[in-house]
DNA sequence: TTCGCAAAGATCGTATGCAATCTTTTTCAT
DNA sequence: ATGAAAAAGATTGCATACGATCTTTGCGAA
């Protein structure tokens, strides 16, 4: 689970933010697992693999560090972040908050276009649920996101898409760490559902499902302190 | 307007983070208007503001520019935010879907140490009013958008608090932009009506009040296209 | 062995330098 | 004058360098 282990995919090419470019991936690395909690990230070690300077990713670094998915301590470095037993109680009461209000505002936006695009997402998911392995297991998390953060974008509100992807994000890492049965493909059929209502522009409940949705997901969560959480936290892991 | 021409408080002493501190102090800049929207930052001027190098003021400003405050361009640089109306909708969406949730959730949490803090906030906001002069205009600026930070640190959970705090700052972007009355000091009634409601622990009726404040606020802006939100924006201005 | 402490090594925080890009000014033909 | 093109200047993006801080290793005493 060392970053050094880890391969990136294609070149930072582009004259574009590479910076962006770096968080995306170790985003992604970090959301499918393939960085585990408490991973350190140092500087040097990031910009060798992406093959750019220590600013550029110490840059990519403090991006990830504002979106909670790296906690950074001075003079320290970068380490993945390992939410504590409460920042995941805040993740989802965030989203218990913020969810169905993007639920209600999808509902009345949907084209049949954002249908077709629900259906193929949905697809997806199933697909990787039923295939074995952890890489079908990686892109079963990813896909299960996707769906929340496919109906953020199609609420319409950037500002809220953007605290989405942040609170999806976080969630991956909270069940990674707390989740109780590895996955949350208990949430397939609650998506499809979320979309059947969005479908019938039935905003109330589709509002209704997504809150129930995330109440399953959270009640997947075991978290309960174990060794007490100063420790946990004292031995960055 | 000019960057150049502002005075900051104090030195940047401290081995802390100081990106951050001056982040903290051209946050303040912005929302208290001594910084208009559209204002040019540059790394250099920033860093020789606060005799940092570039690499510190460049941190700072792209701390910034993550809050939604500060808009930046590749090879161009970093410049006030200019919201459009779009965006200001979007920030009164968010707050109308978000803060409403605070409330009730700070209702359930109040101490008397509490309802002492909100009385004081409330008193230095009568006290702004009261005074003439735009040094008192810019403190009933931070005031008003101190108390709903207040709740927010009250309602207890970090992440919304992060969420607010970057949605209260864009709002006064967002009045200082689209304002038709001078400030929102109408809205100091409305908040001692709410601490009433968070006294007594009426949930309902403290988020409803919130909901209507938040209506309030925003029922006050011109947000009509004035001369083509493109030209708008070509022209920085 | 085991503990403490010092030296060596690694990593971070920050300043600075250089090339690339953007902005402004100057120049010149229409 | 006016407008276009070129030159000069300013600013950014990024790499690199160096001191400060942290981490690890090595060594000697209990």
């Amino acid at each position: 689970m060392n970053i050094a282990d880890q391969t990136f995919p294609a070149i930072e090419a582009a004259n574009e933010d590479r910076a962006q470019a770096i968080r995306d991936q170790l985003r992604d690395a970090i959301v499918d697992r393939r960085l585990a909690p408490g991973t350190k990230l140092s500087e040097g070690e990031v910009g060798t693999l992406f093959d750019v300077s220590r600013t550029v990713a110490r840059a990519a670094l403090q991006m990830l560090s504002f979106e909670g998915l790296v906690r950074t301590e001075r003079n320290r470095g970068a380490f993945v972040a390992n939410p504590s037993p409460e920042e995941a109680r805040q993740v989802f009461a965030s989203r218990r908050l913020i969810e169905p209000g993007i639920a209600i505002a999808a509902a009345g936006r949907m084209t049949p276009a954002h249908v077709a695009a629900f259906k193929a997402q949905l697809d997806e998911e199933g697909r990787f649920i039923a295939e074995r392995g952890p890489n079908a297991r990686r892109s079963e998390i990813k896909a299960s996101g996707d769906f929340h953060l496919l109906l953020a974008s199609v609420a319409g509100n950037v500002i809220l898409q953007r605290f989405m992807e942040e609170l999806v994000a976080r969630s991956s890492l909270v069940i990674a760490l707390y989740g109780r049965s590895g996955i949350s493909s208990c949430g397939h059929n609650e998506h499809t559902q979320i979309l059947e209502a969005l479908e019938n522009g039935n905003a109330e409940r589709a509002s209704a499902l997504m809150l129930h949705h995330i109440d399953h997901i959270e009640a997947d969560l075991d978290l309960r302190v174990r060794s007490g959480p100063a420790l946990r936290q004292a031995l960055e892991f």
